[in-house]
RNA sequence: GGGGCCGUAGCCCAACUGGCAGGAGGCGAACGGUUUAGGUCCGUUACAGUGCGGGUUCGAAUCCCGCCGGCCCCA
């Protein structure tokens, strides 16, 4: 005889519940009901699921099924964040279509989700490569297009040699490529960016709001991401043998109160203010500068540990606050993109200024307030300066040179210049490319498609040209939840009813590493909407859960360590219910778990334990429980309420443990105390099989079958605890003695703040403890604690 | 260098607004019982005083300060 036969179960209620699709959001539509809109992250269709989707879908999966068991109407969709660079660099290396590889990984990944007993609705299911996705992928840009919020502009990225396409910051980690590991390098080039920087305060003022249902760390994050500083503008006049410039240069800073020590002005070496300002003299020697500052990523450039580098570029500035002439150099510290572009050197109060001071024999004063570090300007805008913020986000730049990805719907034209793709002729549709069409050229493989990228121009009719990049993946990804809530609809990316009956989310899941990127351009874009009437909220969710990592052995799972931990294998061997009940089981969800602590040989005993106590029960369903064992009753109840109160708090692993804790009583209660035929241990075990289908829903049904219910089990209603019985009738109240426990009493719980004082200064105890010293202070606090204070 | 999170039995993890650590639960271990057998089932037992040092308090795992160790983010 197997102890639990998992796989006969799984295959036993995968088909029913296929048949039943219990989960569809308009299931309950209509009435009164609450609503709770839970959204998983988007997978990236690379191969099946791993553990770590299997962690986080567990989680959300057990709050969709708990508010579901609570009777509310649950929208739970699923899609897949289908654009990207593996589908391509697959397509290439096969000699297929990018699609191919995607649409199987994906089917891979659906089975597994049914498989894993996620509660979706399949109906809604989205792929953002499906061109009636993309569509509205490309409205949105034109939407933001329209209002000035997507532009085109020369600019210094950061440009992946190897996936040969730029990055945004965010896809640099450490100087290399995040997917592919090459070494960034800088290249000017001409893209599209995403205006986001417009929403810099409102997207840091808003995080305010989101307290509380945000964990306070990303948070955290996004407002040092935004990085707003106060300082000021200053201007620095031009002199010396400069031709190129009449103007002052402008410089941001946020301690103006130091500017009497500026001795020097840094301008990036790639901007054109540099030309400007080189006198002709210098010219090679900032040439020669701007090759070397070429090859070296923007975090050597900033980095404290290396040398600071410049060449002085043969032109001075005015400081306004000293009247002196201060050099101007060229130094790779100083970003072209950021601020101004120019920074004033103060030695004296900034260490990047001092090095760069030191290594080019450049004075170092400090005259300016003597507590340099702590010294808040106050208002002490100097003489040319002007009070001002500056953020430390950037515009998004969203433009790719590769293939797999929402086309940009812009048409450049030799007469009308850019012009928009209209709204009736979109999608703009990826043309049929594969195999070694999609090798990387340094332009995007869409230019190679000539005749789709020579069109009529929507303005003039003439001739023109497309716009051969394609979006950021991270575009698709910062709207689709608004599409889950129609995903039919043709009239609109969205229908503006629906998003108001189903937004915001209630509940988003999914990794801390998008603390910065996707969710700020998810917030970003909701944003926009609003502003242009179509979403109510101003926020898309509500409540965060980041799910910590799963690791194995103290690092986390890679091939190069050899550590992986498969999870089909896992399923196979454990089933669906042992894993999810394990990965739930092994800590808070926010934490990282590390597998080698995981036991699902343990938690496939429990979950035989309760299938082996459903099939013990022997009173008839329908039961009174009023008349069975009110001590089997109470545990009940209480449960239930403790692990309603778990999960509305997320701590599902303390929720479990207070149903192993439930499953324990009722064994000891059918072993020896009322018996099986009690009705109060039919009430047990059917409330612990409801609360039990959160997590291991398959044992779940077989326990409401073996019950003699239909299914399923899901649906059956969450327990509701009867607070007579939950109550707690008696406490023990702990008495003290100069803060040491002498006694204990029992109480009951709304015993009043006198009647206790005097029952624990009765007890023998305390008047041993006491050995004749006065009693002085007595510290009540009803119903739990008495401390004596001998006086 | 700056910011954030975390240190509780051999291991994972509990402990409501500070209030019983004979720890809620689990893993592992030992012992006993059931069994032809067991990666079964049932039961029993052992093991920490909460990283370290101060402070506040009648009372600190919990609050404050300083260290030590680990993780994350920004540089």
């Amino acid at each position: 005889m197997r102890p639990y036969d998992h796989r006969a179960i799984e295959a036993r209620w995968l088909p029913v519940w296929q048949e039943l699709d219990p989960f569809r959001a308009d299931r309950r539509a209509g009435g009164g009901r609450e609503r709770r809109f839970l959204l998983d992250m988007f997978s990236y269709p690379s191969g099946d699921l791993h553990m770590g989707n299997a962690e986080a879908l567990v989680f959300g999966d057990l709050l969709a099924r708990y508010w579901f068991q609570r009777g509310y109407q649950v929208l739970h969709p699923v899609g897949w964040d289908a654009f990207g660079l593996p589908a391509e660099n697959a397509a290439i290396r096969g000699g297929s279509h990018p699609a191919q590889w995607t649409y199987a990984n994906i089917a891979t990944q659906a089975a597994s989700l049914r498989r894993y007993a996620v509660s979706v609705d399949w109906s809604r299911r989205l792929h953002t490569c499906d061109p009636e996705f993309y569509r509205w992928t490309q409205w949105l840009f034109l939407r933001l297009y329209e209002r000035g919020l997507a532009y085109r502009k020369a600019s210094w990225v950061n440009w992946c040699p190897g996936d040969q396409t730029v990055l945004a910051n965010e896809q640099v980690v450490g100087g290399r490529c995040e997917r592919c590991g090459a070494q960034v390098t800088r290249r000017e080039l001409t893209q599209w960016f995403f205006r986001i920087t417009a929403y810099a305060q409102r997207l840091l003022d808003d995080l305010a709001g989101l307290a509380g249902g945000w964990p306070e760390s990303v948070l955290t994050m996004q407002r040092n991401w935004i990085g707003r500083s106060e300082g000021a503008f200053v201007d620095f006049p031009v002199t010396g043998q400069v031709t190129g410039r009449a103007e002052p240069v402008t410089v941001f800073t946020t301690r103006p109160d130091t500017l009497p020590d500026a001795t020097f002005l840094a301008v990036a070496p790639e901007a054109a203010l540099a030309d400007e300002i080189c006198a002709p003299e210098q010219a090679a020697a900032l040439t020669a500068y701007r090759e070397q500052t070429r090859r070296r990523t923007e975090i050597e450039r900033l980095s404290t540990d290396l040398a600071k580098t410049g060449v002085f570029l043969g032109g001075y500035a005015t400081n306004p606050a000293t009247g002196r002439p201060v050099p101007v150099y060229a130094a790779d510290y100083v970003l072209a993109d950021y601020g101004t572009g120019a920074v004033m050197g103060v030695p004296g109060h900034d260490p990047r200024d001092e090095q760069f001071a030191t290594g080019h024999g450049l004075p170092v004063t400090r005259t300016a307030g003597a507590g340099s570090a702590g010294a808040t300007p106050a208002g002490a805008t100097p003489a040319g300066g002007r009070p001002g913020v500056r953020y430390r986000l950037r515009d998004w730049l969203i433009s790719r040179q590769r293939y797999w990805g929402c086309p940009i719907p812009i048409v450049h034209c030799g007469q009308c210049g850019e012009v928009a793709v209209l709204d009736d002729a979109l999608p703009v549709e990826l043309p049929d490319l594969r195999g070694s069409d999609l090798a990387p050229r340094g332009v995007s493989p869409l230019a190679a498609a000539k005749e789709w990228v020579s069109v009529d121009c929507p303005r003039c009719g003439g001739p023109a040209r497309r716009d051969t990049d394609t979006m950021d993946t991270f575009v698709d990804s910062s709207w689709y939840f608004l599409r889950y809530c129609s995903p039919e609809y043709a009239g609109g990316p969205f229908d503006p009813a629906e998003v108001r009956r189903w937004l915001p989310v209630d509940q988003y899941v999914g990794g801390a590493e998008h603390a910065t990127g996707h969710l700020l351009y998810a917030r970003f874009i909701t944003k926009v909407l609003h502003d242009l009437g179509w979403v109510e909220v101003s926020e898309p969710f509500t409540r965060l859960l980041t799910q910590g990592q799963v690791i194995n052995q103290g690092a986390s799972m890679s091939k190069s360590l050899g550590n992986g931990v498969d999870l089909a294998e896992q399923l196979d061997a454990y089933g669906v219910d042992a894993v999810r009940l394990a990965l739930v089981f092994a800590g808070p969800p926010a934490e990282d778990i590390d597998w080698a602590d995981i036991s699902p040989v343990g938690a496939q005993r429990f979950l035989h334990r309760v299938l082996r106590l459903a099939g013990a029960v022997t009173a008839p369903p329908g039961g009174d429980p009023g008349t069975g064992d009110p001590a089997v009753r109470e545990t009940t109840h209480r449960t239930v309420a403790e692990v309603t109160a778990h999960v509305e708090e997320r701590r599902f692993n303390v929720a479990v443990a207070r149903l192993m804790s439930l499953a324990s009583t009722v064994r000891r209660a059918v072993d020896g105390g009322c018996g099986p035929a009690d009705p109060a241990v039919r009430e047990a075990v059917e409330a612990l099989a409801v609360m039990l289908s959160l997590v291991a829903p398959y044992t779940a049904e077989e326990m409401w079958q073996r019950l003699g219910h239909p299914p399923t089990v899901a649906l059956a209603g969450w327990p509701v605890a009867d607070p007579e019985l939950a109550e707690v009738r008696s406490v023990t109240c702990v008495v003290q003695v100069a803060g040491k426990l002498w006694d204990r009493i029992e109480v009951p719980p709304e015993v009043g703040e006198a009647e206790l004082r005097e029952l624990a200064l009765a007890s023998a105890a305390v008047r041993e403890a006491l050995a004749g010293r006065p009693v002085g202070r007595v510290v009540v606090r009803p119903p739990r604690l008495v401390n004596v204070v001998p006086g």
